[in-house]
DNA sequence: GAAATAGTGTCTATAAGACAGTATTTT
DNA sequence: AAAATACTGTCTTATAGACACTATTTC
């Protein structure tokens, strides 16, 4: 027995769950519940359970469903984290998934907080660096693909959309050349009846077709917005 | 002991080892020397040994060395696969890894076979739709990046460049605009002395810039090589 | 009708692609 | 000098961006 356990790999998920509150994208953090860390704001995440979870996808939305209190958030896996070291109790591995949610869609808890991924305190075990990874590849993805609807609640307008877009990627675009892009892409769909008030001219509002529920757009050279 | 191993996940590298071999881009297999699948194709891989390895990267390293005597190839993870169906032995995990290498560094093995990446046989596992998905991430990122350098062999010539590109892109690329881009990298210095022969004028040898060694170079607007 | 934001038409700037020219080698 | 491939100059085409104009709402 003692020699399975010794060589045995700690099996974790964990999620960096990000939305927008504002302009600011944020990552919802929960203080750990026990040591290592005890206290230390840390990912939601924990070990698969095998005989619970098909894969380390389901684990992930298990741990949004138990510890967050999300169903059905857009959810795909980051990249893996592992090593002797990471973990003080042992050579440890963890599958990380990268969650988006609009804001209106998160719970209020007293265990979450939110923090913007710019201002990010210390976080236990490398938790640092794997919000870094994501916010990185979330901003990346952006350039290129319809992922950041994801962090919209629909129904949403066109200037809406704009604005969600030049927060992930840090940057303003161009109006023209957005609505191109968006218009070719063809996922959304106008909402009649429902438009936005103020001492102005309403947007049309959109939804995403259903096809484009679960799939990313592709943006044909992307956006062009340049790193800074 | 009975608790523990039922619990247990079973946790293991694999290594989708591609190259090219004249136009066709190849992934290296090998038969497996046990059940389940004794006999049958599979990713050269192996359990992670936490006392040996730092990391699943190490342990991927690992494999290459041991498995198909290779030494520091380009080496980058492409994803994590899971579950509880994928291995009859149990719920397993797999760190999935996808190495790049010129076909002039592969070592003759008796035991490795090239097989072309659109022909795959039946594989073990879902070693399959890994390569599938290894191959579309090769050629997406081939097209806004200086991926495919890690498929040549150096010092190499511009035209040789191009090929490997078109081979991984599965079509043709403008010399003009292929050149022009390659250049605004500044990734390649010319080596001198050195050319290529031929009843015709031998084209500029160049190698990877020291920086550039271990570091992919981002294409602005990508090579603009549409998808099919 | 003034103010404010939404949405569009169109010109300009930039980047990609086509094509044909020159360059350099062997036979 | 013929053949073959390397390399380059330049025109054309396609795409992105700037800017100003029209549209629609509230007060």
């Amino acid at each position: 027995m003692s020699r399975v356990a010794a060589e045995a790999v700690i099996c974790t998920v964990d999620v960096v769950l990000l939305t927008l509150r504002g302009e600011v994208l944020q990552v919802a953090l929960q203080p750990r519940e026990r040591e290592p860390f005890k206290g230390v704001p840390a990912l939601p995440g924990g070990p698969v359970r095998p005989h619970e979870d098909q894969s380390a996808w389901h684990a992930a939305a298990r741990v949004l469903r138990e510890r967050v209190g999300i169903d059905g958030p857009y959810l795909e896996q980051l990249a893996t984290w592992s090593g002797a070291t990471r973990d003080p109790r042992g050579w440890s591995l963890s599958v990380v998934y990268c969650a988006l949610l609009p804001f209106e869609r998160l719970p209020q808890r007293e265990d979450l907080q939110l923090v913007p991924v710019r201002r990010l305190p210390r976080l236990a075990f490398d938790h640092k660096s794997i919000v870094e990874t994501a916010v990185a590849r979330v901003g990346a993805k952006s350039q290129y693909s319809s992922l950041p609807v994801y962090l919209c609640s629909e129904p949403f307008s066109l200037p809406q959309l704009q604005a969600v877009y030049e927060s992930v990627l840090g940057e303003t675009i161009n109006k023209v050349s957005f609505r191109r892009k968006i218009g070719e892409l063809g996922m959304l769909e106008p909402v009649n009846g429902a438009r936005q008030g103020g001492a102005h001219r309403p947007a049309q509002l959109y939804q995403l077709k259903d096809d484009y529920r679960r799939t990313l757009s592709i943006i044909g050279r992307g956006l062009n917005a340049r790193a800074s």
